[in-house]
DNA sequence: TCTGATATGTTATAATTAGTACAAAGTACA
DNA sequence: TGTACTTTGTACTAATTATAACATATCAGA
């Protein structure tokens, strides 16, 4: 099979068309039309039949995109055709919140445990979702198979539980300590970093004044 | 002053140097060349220095950069040369997260008001933040002259909260909400999209087994 | 002061990504 | 069946961004 190579931007933007697809699905939409998507997104038709262009024809000319089809399509591209096992490590409020945040079960992704080391959370749980002690980490994701995991805690630590993480077989790695993490090249890492986020909003608040 | 497009690319950087050069700094380094800097980030010596030409010269050939003096130019650039306004909307468990997420505070975003509409909230505190109404926004943005708001509430208000930061006169935006947000062209807005986010580990998973 | 070593700033080149335009394919209806 | 209309998929062009190479400037030591 050929895997050119494709655009993470194009990644993000399949991520977004397919929300938009499931709510037009529950909302009994059947077809819907490159230039609708776009409105929908707020990006252009040409660019909506670019990005699905990398990855076949799901299409009919004259007609459009028939909506639980091509949803279907792009979930499988975004490997989402089946359920993922997720870990949170770290139950402070960021791992909390997480915890409770309903758009990870929306889309496939199950979080099974949280991991910490303080001994009072242990044996508690959050929502429905128990609590392990850190030591039990690298067993668990073993035992368990788990797949993905979400480093929630302070930068200080983050690099020395990613590695066990590395060293327990996960596969990717979400990544909220505001650090710079290294995994070797075979695992998947993304960063979300809150202060890069917000200092990019004030980069530009400062150059437009200009 | 001529203002030729930065890549937003070279502004994420640039923030990830920054963080580094306080970490420097805070150890008593004096002097750094692109290349520890590269070392530091996961990036190139060449990469460093093209990000900080596209503003000026701030290094000594055959020298280096110092540290202070650098920092200090990256924050000016990145607009970190005064404390921000910031309020959080939501007293979610995302809400609360953020409001003790450390990073803030150290990066010069102050953190003065959380809004909710749920009144059991309303006029206590969390950590050491006030909690207001959500009524009270509007108000409170304009006579407050807050600058930038962090958006923590279930996508389906999303918007309906945006457009009243917008009439309030709101400068930036950053959003949580897992949709898709429409402001004026002169207000800055970014999203941090979990499941975006889950979804690019995903794809890549699964492309990389082909 | 001259020479070798080092590190920056910049120019040139390559790679990537987005935008435009249009041909191909399908629909509807006289 | 034929014609006008719609919408996709793709070839082409333009713009953006990253990489590499190099000229310039500084320092240290003889």
């Amino acid at each position: 099979m050929k895997t050119l190579k494709i655009p993470e931007a194009t990644i993000i933007r399949l991520s977004v068309y397919s929300r938009l697809l499931d709510y037009l699905h529950k909302n009994g939409v059947m077809i819907v039309s490159s230039g609708e998507i776009a409105r929908g997104v707020d990006g252009s038709p040409a660019q909506v039949r670019k990005d699905l262009a990398y990855f076949g024809e799901f299409g009919t000319r004259g007609v459009g995109y028939n909506v639980k089809d091509l949803n279907e399509q792009v979930k499988k591209i975004l490997g989402l055709m089946h359920k993922w096992k997720v870990i949170i490590v770290g139950a402070g409020n960021l791992g909390s919140a997480l915890i409770h945040f309903k758009g990870f079960k929306e889309r496939g992704f199950n979080i099974q445990a949280i991991f910490d080391n303080d001994q009072n959370k242990v044996g508690q749980k959050i929502g429905d979702v128990p609590v392990y002690d850190i030591l039990e980490l690298e067993e668990h994701v073993k035992t368990k198979e788990i797949e993905i995991a979400i480093v929630a805690i302070p930068a200080r630590h983050a690099q020395e539980v990613v590695d066990i993480l590395v060293n327990s077989g996960i596969k990717a790695i979400l990544n909220f300590a505001p650090c710079v993490i290294s995994v070797p090249r075979h695992i998947e890492l993304r960063s979300v970093d809150l202060t890069v986020n917000m200092e990019i909003l004030t980069f530009n608040l400062v150059v437009n004044k200009r």
